[in-house]
DNA sequence: TAAAACTTCATAAAATTTTTAAAAAGTTTT
DNA sequence: AAAACTTTTTAAAAATTTTATGAAGTTTTA
């Protein structure tokens, strides 16, 4: 039958694409067929010249194994990253290398009529320059902030208020499969696809940014929630500070923990006289003016340090509760926040000693990520080569 | 191959367990295969005696189906329900009748050398009088509170300080398969496959006892976390009470939700002279006590009423924090203290409507367990059968 | 240091399982 | 009451997995 075959050989490019290496008794058991079955695709796959005997891999006490890999150009992906100002589009290879530049366009999302065409054009646009032929691109990929119905391919808070979905519709100009996600779960996918500690089942991604956004990976797949709408840590009820937070409610998470609120804390406390390297910040820049925190702290400024480490602690109560409730292995701080490094980890972990029972706070790894301002484009292109074996 | 059958055929077995009734069809798709394969297994076991041809189905419209049930003698369960002072055991049949009386010993845990052999010996004496062969036993489920670790098969809280594992120790004594888990996660489980609303696939099932537990059907699966000690929930630092927490921590939602503390709140008021039909509390007999209130307040006591109002709404606001983090499509109130009813509802629903986003809380349902005390034996009893399969 | 013992990979033949197609047994519509 | 439509059941063909065997290594041991 023509349409499992096709499945199984998806599944190939889809493991291959996510492992780079693998031999046939290990494609074997990834894709959950037969040895006989796989290496029959799988020679089938090298004569079409999508994937390619790349060398003998070592062995483990006998045969060596023919070790295979996908060709770089047998497939593209595009991913597509949004904030509420800027979206920022590319097109990844097989080898996950960017092999357009890495467009950014301003875009502001907020009571944007036009927005969603908007959208449409420009990923158009990125394809066409590339020249890839469109039966070449996989799919495209997208993370936007919002309560997103990945299910549905809606957007409930933006590019909301058309007849059809936002992947219909984007699906519909380019040609593509289309696939969206909110931002923080994707940012988590790409931690465990791509990043340092891929290989754990039960991780928390902490998306630290405008707002704070939590992305889960439980039992070894991101979790979601019943809507979708998994992940709202922003606004757990965790203060008793009065502070009124934009949803409507007071002593959200977010009114103390938020990037912009660093940013607040920053102007108040220079108008207050605080003695610092800090100047000249300002809400209306928010970007420089979180970056200059940054590099303040970075270079041992007291006042900065301070900022960030009482926020650091917020965050560590917030992340204590979620701990009790979900006992992950690793919790990995990501996100435009985790630019400033290290500064995070000893408040946070302060915290999780003051605010975990031991046997629990024992069990988890706090980590900084590596991955830096890509994380969202390596979980959109990871969304598109998840789903990659379900169409056919 | 004769190992792999023999799954096929748990898994039927397994099926028509938790189902009761099903068609050759519909057993087809819930074991994930063919239905001239299943069809064959199900003629060999109806040829067994283990399955029985019940009657033709109803028909949506073509030939009316043949209709398969378990025999109820075909295997039994023993379930085992365990607090810190007292532990249930009883044998259930296929049809999910116990066909023992329900035994309940005194078997305290806290600092007990002795319990786990005391455990094993009573096990193995329930199975003894039933006259029911050890062939004939799927296997032993024991529910349990303390930090279970499920797959190693250990407590790490009480039962513990014996070389053996506690499930070995009890197979060995009993020579049947043993399963063990948290009594929040079994009642759960127990929620998920015999409760009024089975068939979500996200559900949060608030354990109200002695402490708060809580029990995650999540993505359609029992959430265990990565030790197995999710679900946490009493010791979530939510409060800013200063209440010291027997966990050593204080602010814990244990100090402000748990029966015990309803109790201590009742005793403390009945002091300062509230007026109640509520007489003799004490602290040492809190299951008469608890009962009392839940009596009064059912029969419209106010004071009894208002304080299972107060502790109702400091539930809800940490329901609120669940639902933030996990979008649920249901929240079950289960456990001991859900014989108080309703009464639950109104405040707990209150407490979402302030401290969640609208767009969640519109998508949780709250519902009051109607499953009662047995809940935590049916737990047990799904978690021996959801295994059933795994072992030939 | 070579031979023996052990692993793992690759392939061919046998056994199992699924798919496809057609027949049987109903229900609903005309 | 016949025609059209559904669903279950059965039988034969096609696909897939298992088992068995040989090939190609690595590690152990004498």
């Amino acid at each position: 039958m023509t349409t499992k075959k096709s499945r199984y050989r998806r599944q190939i490019i889809k493991e291959l694409f996510f492992s780079r290496l693998l031999s046939g008794t290990e494609l074997s058991a990834k894709i959950d067929k037969s040895i006989p079955l796989t290496n029959k695709l799988l020679s089938e796959l090298v004569s079409e010249g999508v994937v390619v005997e790349d060398h003998l891999g070592v062995s483990s006490g006998g045969r060596r194994p023919i070790v295979y890999s996908i060709t770089s150009d047998a497939l593209y992906v595009v991913s597509v990253a949004m904030d509420q100002l800027f979206t920022k589009i590319a097109i990844m290879d097989m080898s996950h290398r960017f092999v357009t530049q890495v467009d950014k366009i301003s875009l502001p999302l907020a009571n944007n009529e036009q927005a969603l065409s908007r959208l449409s054009e420009e990923i158009q646009k990125v394809i066409q320059a590339s020249g890839i032929a469109p039966s070449k691109i996989a799919g495209i990929g997208i993370a936007m902030p919002g309560f997103v119905d990945a299910q549905k391919g809606i957007n409930h808070t933006f590019l909301k208020g058309q007849e059809k979905s936002v992947t219909e519709t984007i699906a519909e100009v380019t040609g593509c499969q289309v696939f969206i996600d909110n931002d923080s779960s994707l940012i988590a996918l790409a931690e465990q696809r791509f990043g340092a500690h891929k290989y754990h089942d039960n991780t928390l991604v902490i998306n630290l940014g405008w707002g704070v956004g939590l992305g889960m990976i439980l039992n070894g797949r991101l979790f979601r929630g019943d809507n979708g709408f998994a992940g709202e840590f922003s606004h757990i009820p965790l203060f008793t500070n009065n502070k009124l937070c934009e949803c409507g409610k007071t002593g959200c998470l977010e009114t103390e923990t938020s990037l912009l609120v660093i940013l607040e804390k920053a102007i108040k406390g220079l108008e207050e006289g605080r003695v610092s390297m800090l100047e000249n910040l300002s809400v209306d820049n928010p970007e420089t003016g979180f970056e200059a925190i940054i590099k303040a702290a970075n270079k041992g400024d007291a006042f900065a340090t301070e900022l960030l480490s009482e926020v650091g602690y917020s965050i560590g109560r917030g992340v204590a509760v979620l701990i009790h409730i979900l006992n992950p292995k690793m919790v990995i701080i990501s996100g435009r926040g985790a630019n400033a490094g290290k500064v995070w980890e000893a408040p946070i972990q302060q915290a999780l000693n003051v605010h975990c029972i031991p046997r629990l706070a024992q069990n988890v790894k706090l980590s900084i990520s590596a991955m830096g301002a890509n994380a969202e484009l390596m979980g959109a292109a990871s969304l598109v080569m998840d789903n990659y074996e379900v169409y056919n």
